[in-house]
RNA sequence: CGGGGUGUAGCUCAGCCUGGUAGAGCACUGCGUUCGGGACGCAGGGGCCGUAGGUUCAAAUCCUAUCACCCCGACCA
């Protein structure tokens, strides 16, 4: 392709609304343009990439075993209205009326579409495990949409959905597409991790996310030092079992701390460590007020707070309201003697007592120790791990925490949706068994921020070969003159029959701004086509990744990128 | 949803406070010089100053409303 006949805009500034390097990138090398908030039109080297991680999807999906289909973004409410979605998804959820008033919407996923397409179609058990996927342009209307394509609201997903007769049949199911994700990403040439994650509010037994790691991640991941774990924040957990030991504390004490009120504060007044400490949080449910004590240096973990709850919402009121509520002021609320249930973590049942609030303002208490001084609460997991915890599944190992751009999910649903909407198949009894489901996505066009956030330097983008729109750039030096020309068609016409595509410079600029566009627009491979080389009969290759150029005459450079292409794209090759 | 910010040429921005016939750099067009890492000169084209009201002899500038976009927050007692 030629650079002079495609819509390649590329910007010398940095536009003012990007704030991260991917969607800075994305819109100087010309991939996409704003459309809306959230809303990118993809323009035709951001195209080819999008094209590039499809086709590595499709494949490797199609080598799992999963069956292409394509459902509609549009979907009746009646389905949802079935799944009991409709109620409950929010105001993520577009919405739209038809001329005959009756309510639709764009759909963000497709749970409800494919269970009732396979509750019509599948009958018997002997047609199972069956597995659908499709890559679909999805909406979610984000709250703040933000980082471009990373977070934007109308964005490429590939989705897919397991139906099995059974638990042990959907276990087969999801590791497939495990090892298939594996294979996505690694094929994508990314730097990822597979992590555990928290099943959220569809419930269902297990679910993994797949993030690749870069430090504009909006997830925090915890891994271990020595094996394998690894699990999202909002579901890693501690090995740091710390429980009371013996010792005697002192009696429980009450002492006055004027204008005391963060932990901080109490804890440097009394020359207590934090440690010693509780924080005391009340939080709103629709099960009504809960308190949650935690110690003072560690931080509330709403999903797990959630989880253990057993609720759905749950927010922390505004310290007015607390006061209202409780009649003590924030820095001054405590376990003891309150009325609220408590649910406490494990992490508060400290040796030798601990400082908490007093429920009075301008005092604390001391030395407070569950059971003697109180009655022991529930106790449950609540809080962040923080990098340098003892691993929960190894005993050498540490906790380290990264961040990272979740592009997969894979998910055990069960039988959430299969029985709300009655998607059953008879078994080998001739009796109506409820499908077990699995659903899987990748977000496609997240993908492509992703790998621009891995691989990027102060010029440009530097795409991994197998996602890169053009795996060779020509650079003709001087598109006038005609035998450099020439040489640039042999090339083109060679490496298009070797499959390998090709984007030739041929604009009449200024050799500098060439120079600049290809680092900006990360082509892997440079080709210069100058005449002072060309009379020496050499062509210059340089690597976007870096280091010496290497010379090939014009007759072997045919088969010596051809062959550099497939070097790289070996390096990542699924198994 | 709350708070803040910005809307002036394709891009980055000045002008607004203190009202008086709309600017710069880059980009674009033409000519010339130059040209192996974002050249230079000359000559040009391009803007209802987001939109709608209002104040005024006069509004990019002041006032009101509205829309859009961006940022921060929606959590640590």
């Amino acid at each position: 392709m030629r650079f002079s006949q495609t819509l390649i805009p590329t910007l010398r500034e940095n536009p003012v609304e990007a704030q991260v390097v991917s969607h800075r990138l994305m819109l100087r090398a010309g991939l996409i343009r704003q459309l809306n908030a959230g809303i990118y039109t993809w323009l035709p080297l951001g195209l080819r990439v999008l094209r590039r991680v499809e086709t590595i999807v499709r494949q490797e999906m199609d080598r799992a075993g999963a069956q292409e289909v394509l459902m509609r973004a549009v979907q009746p409410a009646e389905l949802w209205e079935e799944s009991g979605r409709w109620a409950h998804y929010g105001k993520e959820l577009l919405r739209m009326k038809d001329r005959h008033d009756r309510d639709f919407c764009f759909g963000p996923t497709h749970e409800e579409v494919i269970t009732d397409l396979v509750r019509r179609e599948v009958r018997s058990y002997k047609q199972l495990p069956l597995n659908f996927y499709q890559i679909q342009t999805k909406f979610r209307d984000e709250i703040r949409p933000r980082f471009g394509i990373m977070r934007g609201r109308e964005f490429l997903m590939k989705d897919a959905y397991s139906f099995d007769k059974d638990v042990e049949a959907l276990d087969v199911s999801y590791k497939a597409m495990f090892a298939a994700y594996q294979g996505i990403f690694q094929r994508c040439g990314l730097e990822f991790r597979a992590v555990e994650a928290d099943t959220g509010s569809i419930g269902g037994a297990s679910s993994h996310e797949f993030h690749v790691l870069a430090e504009s991640g909006e997830d925090t991941i915890a891994s271990c030092t020595n094996c394998g774990y690894a699990a999202n924040l909002e579901k890693a957990v501690s090995g740091d079992t710390e429980v009371a030991s013996d010792g005697t504390p002192e009696p429980m004490a009450r002492i006055e701390t004027p204008n005391k009120r963060t932990i901080e504060e109490v804890s440097s007044f009394l020359k207590v460590p934090v440690e010693q400490t509780v924080k005391s949080l009340i939080v709103e449910t629709e099960e009504g007020l809960i308190m949650l004590v935690l110690r003072g240096d560690h931080v509330l973990n709403e999903v797990k707070a959630m989880n253990a709850l057993g609720v759905t919402q749950l927010t922390l009121p505004e310290p007015e309201r607390v006061r209202e509520l409780t009649g003590v002021p924030v820095g001054s609320i405590g376990p003891v003697g309150t009325e609220i249930t408590i649910v406490a973590d494990p992490g508060t049942q400290m040796a030798g007592g601990f400082v908490c609030g007093a429920n009075e303002a301008g005092w604390h208490l001391t030395n407070v120790v569950w059971e003697r001084d109180l009655p022991a609460p529930r106790f449950v997991d609540l809080r962040n791990v923080t990098a340098g915890e003892p691993c929960p599944r190894c005993d050498s190992g540490t906790l380290v925490l990264h961040r990272g751009i979740e592009v997969g999910h894979v998910f055990k649903l069960g039988e959430k949706y299969s029985q709300a909407m009655n998607a059953v198949v008879l078994d080998e009894n001739g009796r109506e068994k409820t499908l077990v489901m699995g659903c899987y996505g990748i977000g496609v066009s997240r993908i492509v921020a992703a790998a621009i956030e891995q691989n990027h330097d102060d010029n440009g983008i530097i795409w991994p070969m197998a996602l890169a729109p053009f795996q060779v750039m020509l650079l003709v030096i001087n598109p006038k003159d005609k035998a450099l020309m020439e040489a640039a068609s042999a090339l083109e016409k060679g490496l298009s029959a070797k499959g390998v595509d090709v984007l030739t410079d041929d604009r009449d600029e200024r050799l500098g701004v060439k120079f600049k566009d290809a680092d900006l627009t990360g082509i892997p491979l440079r080709v210069v086509i100058g005449g002072r080389s060309l009379k020496e009969g050499k062509l210059e290759i340089q690597s976007r990744r870096g280091g010496d150029p290497t010379t090939l005459s014009p007759d072997d450079a045919v088969e010596g990128l051809y062959q550099m292409v497939q070097q790289e794209l070996a390096l990542n090759a699924s198994s």
